[in-house]
DNA sequence: TGATTAACTGAACGCATGTTCAAAACAAAC
DNA sequence: GTTTGTTTTGAACATGCGTTCAGTTAATCA
């Protein structure tokens, strides 16, 4: 087999993702064109179709992709008390999320894109992470130093608002990420705590 | 002049903005077609071009639309406590957005489909409504009874958690919307209140 | 009844879309 | 320097897009 080593094959299939990661966060999956994409990456627009079978696999795999990375970025301690393991999520998350907006972006807004099944299967990873802060709640809960009626929807709560920080948080501004961090984690630790 | 009473223009418009609110929060602004529209409203797709000058005003006006009535309806009481205030505001935010979920999705999705003046007029709409709920939140650290360093912070976080009921509840569930409305304030005041 | 005019149709405009594929370009292996 | 096979081009396909507009329909007023 000849040219393997030295083929541009392993350049471009990056660069492509890449380029239509940073296009539909910019404009949407359906707002952008193929042709965009290619144009993007220096190339006509039938050679991105080395790289995926379709368009709509792309969106699929940048989604699936930034999931899979959530969930295995992510390692909770549950040998240590609930208050430091939720101390340790808003941490993880704003931190996660801010170093990867448009993953963000997309992986929130292009859902109604995915076709049927693969919607099921972003939905599923989402609910495992989801569950991973359930647990902690449910960890506080059952030792008396959280108290929430109801774990799943404190969970969806706490999970949007946590989110909600890309929506307008920019490096350079007037707070730095620690003071960001610090205040929503001193938000989230009352919301939840259980009132002396 | 005739035919101005018992014509089809008052009815089909409105027709027209409902079928363009449902097909957008359903499948996206790029993704829904004139056509489509025309096809839901029942008629073809020139006529729609009685109602509006083109695709991206439709779109505004919708927008447009829900943030003025958002603002109508939301009346501030700054005679009472602070924490009376954040609790009508939370159960206004609450029901409000669960009355009209489609132009809820639709303000928050398609901002970038906005041309750059129509953007502008979006959101300075949406940061009167932000500022009606800084507000209270000066007022009750004012007073001593919130503890919040951030009055933005806490106010952008405090939205993303409320507007994110929108995106899991549904009636007939588990939980009835008295049930959601409760529990989340338990959470904001918890959040913003000063401790013991 | 006839004139008026708002509401709508149906077809057309030029252009963009996702996808395919034969042919060309090209780098490495022999 | 020829062979081999990966990568890319460039053109084409059928279809859909937003928008326009001359012409038809039908309801109202005089």
């Amino acid at each position: 087999m000849a040219r393997t080593a030295g083929s541009h094959s392993d350049i471009t299939g990056p660069r492509v993702r890449e380029a239509a990661l940073k296009l539909f966060a910019q404009q949407g999956f359906a707002a952008v064109s193929m042709r965009q994409i290619a144009g993007e990456v220096g190339v006509q627009v039938g050679a991105l179709y080395n790289y995926t079978p379709d368009k709509q696999s792309l969106l699929f795999d940048l989604m699936k992709s930034h999931m899979d990375g959530l969930l295995a970025a992510y390692a909770d301690n549950s040998a240590v008390t609930a208050e430091a393991r939720l101390h340790d999520f808003v941490q993880f998350h704003i931190r996660f999320h801010h170093d990867r907006p448009d993953a963000v972006f997309i992986a929130y807004m292009e859902l109604r894109n995915l076709t049927p099944e693969n919607f099921a299967v972003i939905e599923a990873l989402r609910r495992q992470y989801e569950d991973r802060l359930e647990d902690i709640l449910r960890a506080g809960v059952a030792s008396g130093s959280f108290d929430v009626p109801d774990t799943k929807i404190a969970t969806l709560a706490l999970i949007a608002m946590l989110t909600g920080v890309n929506t307008w948080f920019r490096a350079g501004g007037r707070l730095s990420l620690e003071d960001v961090e610090a205040q929503y984690w001193q938000m989230v630790r009352k919301a939840v705590s259980a009132e002396g």
